[in-house]
DNA sequence: CTGCTCGGCGCG
DNA sequence: AAAGCGCGCCGAGCAG
């Protein structure tokens, strides 16, 4: 079997690599390494943090899998030195899941006190590379090489029997530590990368491992985290799961580091014009508005009589609308366009315009766009359900109006795959709801809900599951749950259970084994005194409005948190293999090579040679099935996806 | 001056 | 038509 490795700083720019078996204890090296055993011990070597990308590229042949604190700190710079690794396990990030994930409240890991690895938020992912198994069933158990089976055959319930997501025991010990992300390390265009893994990243927690001049890998607190890990998935209530979801988590984070590192290709000539034949030419300097905002401003103060009226400032704007005449409360554009009055028009223009300039105007491309690539910085884990989150330059909220800006080089190509209605679909499974997954083969989900006769249009359709996964009940989606609810019992009884449990303060945990968090003390607090004697209608009306927002919440969680796996998942395999895709070829980087190039919750865009597309296409398209089937097996839910090839991203659907 | 909340809006 | 989930970012405006 391939080994762990387990790479722990060691002061004084020194690493320690440390070889462990799959339980985390410790092995000698069957090879001598180029680096000298540390003591007696023959499963620690200690090298130079400046050979460490050395050693870790000669090492990769065995198909390691790196055990470190931290992919975001760790593989930046191996990267930089042009060394891409297969696999890994991110000790925090699987640390966030773990302790609070109900498949494994009994480990020691989740009983034990706070940690150094305690302090984050969740996210990551391994990283495969067999080359494509010859069949379904292989790729199965080679996906991620995890050492649990992960056979689809055995992963029961797929539909039939509804897996338990709902967890209803009432939340007791407070636990608010881990929910948010780090501090993410801005990541600018100009910043220069961390050049080894002895400095510690600028944002990141402190390095876990103290100076230890004669480390006995019993004391190494990496390996000792590592090795707590493995015995929490080990006993967990169902290893499989919670073990895929590791993998996928880690997986990810390799994921995320190589996108930032290769970056979107991204024409700033063309950006330029783009803002220029919308709002005029680039001022001579900042604080000048450009000539078409000034021109809309003038209409709106004309059309207002006001010539002081000040869009840029909601307080003032409503202000002069009201002293216009006009009966507003905010300056909501939907609000807005209700009215009818002159100012209107101009009004909408210029906030729309406003918008696009200060969130992604030239400024924008200034600070984020160096060399034709935006490098966002992607943190994995970075939103409770699983989802990632960005941070810099606002990666995850490009507006569809400068998406002509992304530009596959000369020669190459924009692969642009998306999962058609992932979160119903995702519904569907989870529930085990046999109509809906049926209203979904083979067609837009949508259209099958129609079809079926459960309501009138498509758009009803999306309104009505929509406001069903996100607890919606008033206007057309409260209308319709109605009908969805006779047509697909299961589905909708499963969101409803699930907002049941977190209006009882329960938590509820994804279908891998991501964990809802608790309710704040705060929020219990509001419940107590609901339930105290005397308590006010206030108070009881405040309790109530408070549990169903954690039931939305909670409701919502399971779904975008399975789909968020689903995603990982899918992800994780078009990593390995777009690698896989081209021979092997040393030296290479791997921005050279077909490769992820962005994410965005269910779609990615993948950057190629324009003669790989086609093969890239299908790469994607087998992806996504083998992402359906390691988390559901063979449950009949399909989950297809959309695929563009184009040559900017704004031909793309 | 910094640090914070808020309104508003971009994305899924 | 505009609400029900999850985010990040911007400018305005206020508190210190």
């Amino acid at each position: 079997m391939s080994p762990f490795i387990v790479v722990s700083a060691a002061g004084s720019g020194r690493v320690h690599l440390i070889r462990t078996d799959d339980a985390g204890a410790p092995v000698p090296a069957d090879v001598s390494e180029a680096a000298a055993p540390v003591g007696a011990d023959p499963a620690i070597t200690t090298v130079d943090a400046a050979d460490l990308a050395r050693t870790v590229a000669a090492l990769e042949s065995e198909r390691p899998r790196w055990v470190w604190d931290d992919t975001s700190r760790w593989y930046p710079p191996l990267l930089a030195a042009g060394v891409r690794v297969e696999r890994c396990v991110d000790l925090r990030l699987s640390h966030a899941i773990l302790r609070h994930s109900t498949l494994t409240e009994s480990s020691e890991l989740a009983k034990s006190a706070p940690n150094a690895f305690t302090s984050v938020a969740q996210a990551g992912v391994p990283a495969p590379a067999l080359p494509p198994s010859p069949s379904a069933r292989q790729q199965h158990s080679t996906l991620f090489d995890l050492d649990v089976d992960l056979d689809p055959d055995d992963r029961a319930d797929s539909l039939g029997t509804p897996p338990t997501g709902i967890d209803s025991r009432a939340a007791s010990d407070d636990d608010r530590s881990a929910t948010k992300a780090i501090t993410p390390t801005p990541t600018p265009a100009s910043s220069t990368p961390t050049p080894t893994p002895t400095t510690t990243t600028a944002g990141t927690p402190a390095p876990t491992t103290p100076p230890a001049p004669k480390p006995a890998t019993a004391e190494n607190p990496v390996l000792r985290e590592f090795r707590r890990q493995r015995e929490a998935i080990r006993t967990a209530t169902d290893p499989s799961r919670i073990a895929l979801l590791i993998a996928a988590e880690s997986a990810g984070s390799l994921v995320a580091v190589e996108m930032q590192h290769a970056g979107i290709p991204w024409n700033a000539d063309h950006h330029d014009r783009l803002l220029a034949d919308l709002l005029g030419p680039r001022p001579v300097a900042p604080g000048i508005r450009p000539a078409h905002l000034e021109e809309l401003l003038a209409s709106i103060r004309t059309a207002l009589d006001d010539p002081l009226a000040n869009p840029d400032s909601p307080v003032e704007l409503v202000k002069s609308l009201r002293r216009a005449g006009l009966d507003v409360t905010s300056t909501r554009s939907w609000e807005l366009k209700s009215i009818v009055h002159p100012v209107i028009e101009p009004l909408l223009e210029y906030k729309k315009l406003s918008r696009l300039l200060t969130a992604n105007g030239w400024n924008w491309v200034d600070t984020w766009v160096r060399d034709g690539r935006f490098h966002p910085n992607y943190i994995p884990g970075g939103v409770v359900t699983g989802r990632w989150a960005s941070e810099g330059g606002g990666a995850l909220q490009l507006p569809k109006q400068v998406r002509s800006a992304v530009i596959a080089d000369p020669g190459w190509k924009l692969v642009v795959a998306d999962a058609a209605q992932l979160e119903p679909r995702i519904l569907a499974a989870l529930a085990g709801d046999r109509a809906m997954a049926a209203a979904g083969r083979g067609r837009d989900l949508y259209d099958g809900i129609v079809a079926s006769g459960a309501v009138d249009t498509r758009a009803h359709a999306k309104v009505g599951m929509l406001g069903a996964m996100y607890g919606g009940t008033t206007g057309e989606s409260g209308r319709m749950l109605p009908r969805l609810a006779r047509a697909y019992p299961a589905a909708v009884k499963f969101v409803e259970d699930a907002a049941r449990a977190g209006e009882a303060g329960a938590v509820v945990t994804t279908r891998l084994g991501r964990t809802s968090p608790r309710p704040s003390d705060a929020w219990l607090d509001v419940q107590d005194a609901a339930g105290a004697d005397g308590a006010t209608d206030a108070a009881r009306n405040r309790a109530r409005s408070a549990a169903r927002s954690w039931g939305r919440f909670t409701r919502n969680f399971v779904v975008q948190g399975t789909a968020a796996e689903w995603a990982l998942c899918w992800i994780s395999s078009v990593r390995r293999r777009l690698w896989h895709l081209t021979p092997p070829a040393p030296g290479t980087p791997l921005e050279q090579r077909p490769h992820l190039a962005f994410f965005l919750h269910d779609e990615v865009m993948v950057h190629t040679p324009a003669h790989l597309a086609d093969a890239v296409a299908e790469e994607l398209r087998s992806a996504a099935l083998e992402a359906g089937r390691l988390i559901f097996g063979d449950a009949p839910v399909e989950f297809p996806v959309t695929v563009a090839i184009v040559g900017s991203y704004d031909q793309a659907k």
